[in-house]
RNA sequence: CGCGGGGUGGAGCAGCCCGGUAGCUCGUCAGGCUCAUAACCUGAAGGCCGCACGUUCAAAUCGUGCCCCCGCAACCA
């Protein structure tokens, strides 16, 4: 028997520019849910990589005096780096430029043509010779003489007719919708699919899916004049994973994916165009796609013009990986736009890490280690507030569970964090230093329900943290093999020797 | 009539989809504890949830209108 499998994707990250706090973002949300997903007993296959062709890149690998490839190659390796840094669990990174996904994307290419959903036509669009670019029509000018140029630089543009292989993208519409119909919860947030629908209901153009002004793409089947639009050649990665075309790959049960994560400015191409691609050539749809919001940086937006896109190795140096991670996903609701600035990062760190968090660790740990042996304490009977802290713990992993599977981490966190904030005063309240003096026997039970609560906490934040809740359960002195949610049903193993607490969260303190 | 997001105690944000004690972090004030990373616990002050009307036994939460702020406008997560 084959445990239930999970398929999830980052998109793959465009190589025309370099991995931001953006990307990380993305990437660190997957990976915790993939993590998670594993603990909780699926079979993960967790994709993210690199989307490299096009005309960007190659005018990109032009102004860094290299050939494209070289540049690609490059990019690449700086996108798997802050991939490895910010610990990102995946399974498999495929690159565009890839033999294997070059041969999926022209199979679907080959499966479209077939199915009669591809057709020769023309390409309409505004070329400014001067810039080397094509501009769509909102990103013109018309000067008073009556000239038309391009807004950004200013360089006169015309209008060009290039052949084209076009996409019956207008014959999809009714099925689309249809499809979102009876699939209510394909595109997420409902804001994001409500956006979606509107769209779709607009009516639909067929897709310009290859162009001839440039080479460095994927040649389309039977006419190497053309290259595949990217976004086409980009799409199929998803596939390409899976072992596409070959339905005997070992990977290719692990299709439709069940997730695709996706920033907001490209739900449109995952939840349109990417299930007409997928209808056309008779292939399963992907179960769901979450788009989710975008930074600022210290209240201004990252863009090109300002400069301030900031790469998140700088950060994880500074604070350190795991809080940089925790406040990504515990600051912002998934889904909505929010707002990177060191204050807040310091802030939450401060509050929910040192204090919250590695405080009740420390606290109970060293307390632990003075008064109780150092082993697990073994337990007495359990009073009413034993009960209602051990509770709370043990409803835990379904809730959690059910956050994360609406991608709703800030919830999965607050709900983890009640429950640090019950154990603290839990603490306060049973007071085990006064215990040690009237009751030890009471101490040491209080005591093992504070740290069986801990490993519960720990247990389910591994996916968020990974380096610092290894560290907890090793001070908990919780077996490898027994930190999968399921474990949680058994009872902590009393008179475990536990090492000697090491504090986890240092308190940040800023220079003045 | 371009599209979308937002206006909630001093600051920053949840909650709104599935109406019914308004929650979190920081800050302020007063106690407590002393195990712990000057952390932790308890309590308090402070909000007519942008404005108006409507639906309802009941609205921050649904509907309508208006005011203000902010992004986006096909390849930037």
């Amino acid at each position: 028997m084959s445990r239930n499998r999970f398929y999830l994707t980052t998109p793959i990250y465009y190589v025309n520019g370099s991995p931001h706090l953006g990307h990380a973002y993305t990437s660190t949300a997957a990976d915790v849910l993939a993590r998670f997903k594993r603990l909780d007993a699926f079979d993960v296959l967790f994709l993210t990589g690199t989307d490299e062709h096009g005309q960007k890149v190659e005018a990109a690998a032009r102004d860094a005096e290299t050939d494209p490839q070289n540049f690609v190659d490059q990019v690449a390796a700086d996108f798997a780096d802050m991939a490895r840094r910010m610990n990102i669990s995946y399974d498999d990174f495929v690159r565009t430029t890839q033999p294997r996904h070059k041969e999926a994307a022209q199979a679907l290419w080959r499966k479209l043509d077939e199915a009669g959903m591809i057709y020769l036509g023309a390409y309409e669009g505004y070329y400014a010779v001067r810039d080397e670019a094509f501009y769509d029509e909102s990103e013109l000018t018309k000067r008073p003489d009556g000239t038309l140029v391009a807004t950004a630089s200013g360089a006169p543009v015309q209008k060009v007719s290039e052949p084209s292989y076009f996409f019956k993208l207008s014959a999809f519409q009714d099925r689309l919708l249809e499809f979102y119909e009876a699939h209510p919860d394909f595109i997420a947030p409902t804001a994001k699919r409500n956006e979606i629908l509107s769209f779709v209901r607009g009516g639909l153009n067929d897709l310009s899916i290859s162009r001839t002004k440039f080479t460095w793409g994927i040649p389309v089947p039977g006419d190497e004049q053309h290259v595949m639009y990217v976004w086409l050649d980009a799409l199929v990665n998803y596939l390409t994973a899976t072992g596409y075309p070959d339905a005997a790959a070992p990977r290719a049960a692990y299709w439709p994916a069940d997730l695709h994560l996706v920033g907001k400015e490209i739900i449109r191409f995952h939840a349109v165009y990417w299930p007409a691609f997928l209808m056309a050539a008779g292939l399963p749809l992907p179960k769901r796609v979450f788009s989710h919001g975008w930074w600022t940086v210290e209240g201004e937006k990252m863009s090109k013009s300002t400069g301030n896109f900031i790469d998140v190795r700088p950060l994880v140096s500074t604070f350190g990986l795991d809080q940089v991670r925790f406040f990504l996903l515990r600051e912002v609701p998934f889904g909505n736009d929010g707002d990177f600035s060191r204050r807040a990062l310091i802030a939450r760190v401060n509050a929910e890490l040192a204090n919250g968090l590695g405080n009740l660790a420390q606290r109970t740990l060293s307390f632990i280690a003075k008064n109780a042996g150092g082993v697990v304490p073994a337990r007495g009977a359990l009073r009413e507030a034993d009960h209602a802290l051990l509770d709370g713990a043990a409803s835990l992993p379904e809730k959690v569970r059910a956050a994360i599977n609406r991608l709703a981490f800030h919830e999965a966190l607050e709900e983890v964090w009640k429950v640090i904030r019950a154990a603290d005063a839990y603490i306060d309240h049973q007071a085990p230093w006064t215990l040690k003096k009237t009751d030890p026997e009471r101490m040491l039970t209080v005591l093992y329900v504070l740290a069986s609560v801990l490993r519960t906490v720990a247990v389910l934040l591994q996916p968020f943290m990974p380096d610092s809740m290894s560290k907890l359960l090793d001070q908990l002195g919780v077996a490898p093999e027994a930190r999968q949610i399921a474990a949680l049903e058994a009872p902590l193993v009393e008179n475990a020797p536990l090492p000697a607490p090491v504090g986890l969260f240092p308190r940040i303190i800023e220079a003045a």
